[in-house]
DNA sequence: CTGTTAGCGCCTTCAC
DNA sequence: GTGAAGGCGCTAACAG
């Protein structure tokens, strides 16, 4: 396997192995000319440090975990590039893990792996709230002794910093993006309300309404579970009321994909006979140029600020001398056309 | 860190480190009571065995690498899965890189990184095939030392194992739906020549029209980069030729959306004003009805493979001693009606 | 500037 | 059944 050693290549250059360790992490003296001898024996013999040991001597890996929920999704996939980005300029190896949202049969597996491995650090988007778990949870993840970075979700009465996006302000927006176009009668596909993000969301879209003097209508907001059939169920609902509403916000990706799916299905035109703004971008919308205005997030860039932080953590020696860092960010509204009044029904 | 060792269980259990090894590692005889009390002792003290000490002891990681050129592209997330659910029935933990198709800048990296983590195999699908640099890629991954396995990609004269489609056939089998349907002028929106499973897609498509004796055109064969836009493009092109094809195969799956854009912008629908079968699935086409025929491969199921083909690998102690494991998978051609002949031009 | 010594945490002979 | 001793490859004092 690794066959050949720092030894090896001490003998090689008539040094001792401390020397070569010296040259190889840029530490300490070294005589150009012997430095240049090593340097020789290294190439020649083709070495490449081992990290295994290295790490076992000084007591720390260059490996991070990455926990997702879900790489299926573009979100996540766009998060762990920003990361891996941020981890590359640093010399941080990541073991990638997909939860899929199963914190009993996947996560608490993984986390134990990761804390055999001793990774050095953890960017985790924890699976969604379950109450019941809250607390083995906090104990799990303080058990890992190392930094800890959220990632747009966050763990009840935790402390870990964390990279979020300020939901609440998001879905105003979008909201408000319908009404100044005309709407009064908009309804929500909201999330669950076991989801903090899906109770930002319709908090926002309330606000929006409230402030523009609109009443909320209890019917017009819907409940899904952030998938795709939910969004295409609670859309056909809303579009077979006596009195359907002129504009819908979709609360996340999956269910304004079901609800594009329904209002195509219906033969509704957006926005000529129905306007909609969902949150979260789907490239998609733009390929087939379905003009599909959109809440989007940051994705890359909350990898890569929540691989900063990280990095932060990691290099103060007492973890406790750097304050806890939690950054929210804004989402951006990108109006494309569906947000349109043109109601004609 | 990692600060209770093995050797202060040894000391809350009244026994030598040895003895608890072997509780660890199951191996060896250990009296019940004593190794009650070591279970004990390690329950007590939230023990958590050092997964680097134990590397560097036994000469060997339980990490894997796993290298992709596209983590945007769902293949390539659903291979990784694949390989991450046999991984974790096997305790091996995965670090995964996404070259991002750069070899030079990218790849070399990586595979430098994961030498040096000492890596127990690799699952790699290369980036893409650049002759000049052939050579070099072969020593790299050979100078790793450790069982390779290929996914998708092969790599030019070298005998690793892998797991491969047969792109001849799913081409031929697309093309053939399309003949079937009834379509004369059939058109390939190809991939690039440096491209082996571009080449063997359009071979296919040729052997497909041969056996019907059905003249092949070259104005037909159209050659694209794998790419969304040149879909677009050379789409546009078939159909402003005087006399336009009725039915078009595509090489990959975003050529296909490329495809569907711009047929979409000429308001030509499928199938009854042009027919269009795409290699490789796309989700999306079935979320919003628009039942596009595609050949599918069996994405999960080819990182399945790759992984235990790698633990057949790992597993034997001599390198050699397993004969090279080629397999090369049949895709499957799903038909949606996309390929219908119903052509009224 | 360079070498000696010891140790990181675990596993593996080899004895008893 | 169990323990003592040595080593995996590297780094970190401590001397010179």
């Amino acid at each position: 396997m690794g066959n050949i050693t720092i030894r090896d290549i001490a003998m090689r250059a008539n040094v001792s192995s401390t020397t070569v360790s010296r040259v190889l992490n840029n530490s300490g003296y070294v005589k150009d000319t012997t430095k240049k001898k090593i340097l020789n024996a290294i190439k020649e013999l083709n070495y490449v440090p081992n990290a295994v040991a290295r790490s076992l001597s000084i007591n720390k890996t260059n490996i991070i975990g990455v926990m997702v929920p879900d790489l299926n999704n573009p979100f996540f996939t766009e998060v762990v590039q920003g990361i891996s980005n941020v981890a590359d300029e640093n010399d941080l190896n990541i073991i990638l893990c997909d939860s899929n949202e199963n914190f009993l049969e996947k996560e608490i597996k993984y986390l134990k792996m990761l804390k055999e491995q001793r990774i050095r650090g953890l960017i985790i988007t924890p699976t969604s709230e379950e109450n019941k778990y809250n607390s083995m949870y906090l104990s799990l993840l303080e058990d890992l002794g190392i930094p800890i970075v959220l990632v747009d979700r966050d763990v009840k009465h935790s402390s870990f910093d964390g990279v979020f996006i300020d939901n609440v302000k998001g879905a105003h927006e979008g909201t408000e993006a319908l009404i100044k176009s005309g709407h009064k009668y908009i309804a929500i596909i909201a999330g669950p309300n076991t989801s903090k993000p899906g109770r930002d969301r319709l908090v926002g879209y309330k606000k929006a309404l409230n402030s523009y003097d609109i009443p909320i209508k209890d019917k017009y907001i819907m409940h899904g579970n952030f998938k795709l059939q939910s969004g295409y169920e609670l859309t056909m609902k809303l579009m077979e009321m006596e009195v359907p509403p002129t504009a819908i916000f979709s609360s996340n990706n999956l269910m304004t994909l079901g609800c594009v799916k329904a209002l195509r299905r219906l033969n509704l035109k957006i926005p000529e006979d129905i306007a909609l703004i969902g949150f979260d971008e789907i490239e998609i919308f733009n390929i087939l140029d379905l003009n599909i205005s959109v809440i989007s997030r940051p994705t890359h860039e909350m990898g890569k600020l929540a691989m900063k932080i990280l990095l932060e953590k990691i290099n103060k020696e007492s973890s406790d001398d750097s304050p806890t860092k939690r950054l929210i960010l804004s989402p951006k509204l990108l109006l494309k056309g569906s947000e349109k009044y043109n109601f004609k029904g």
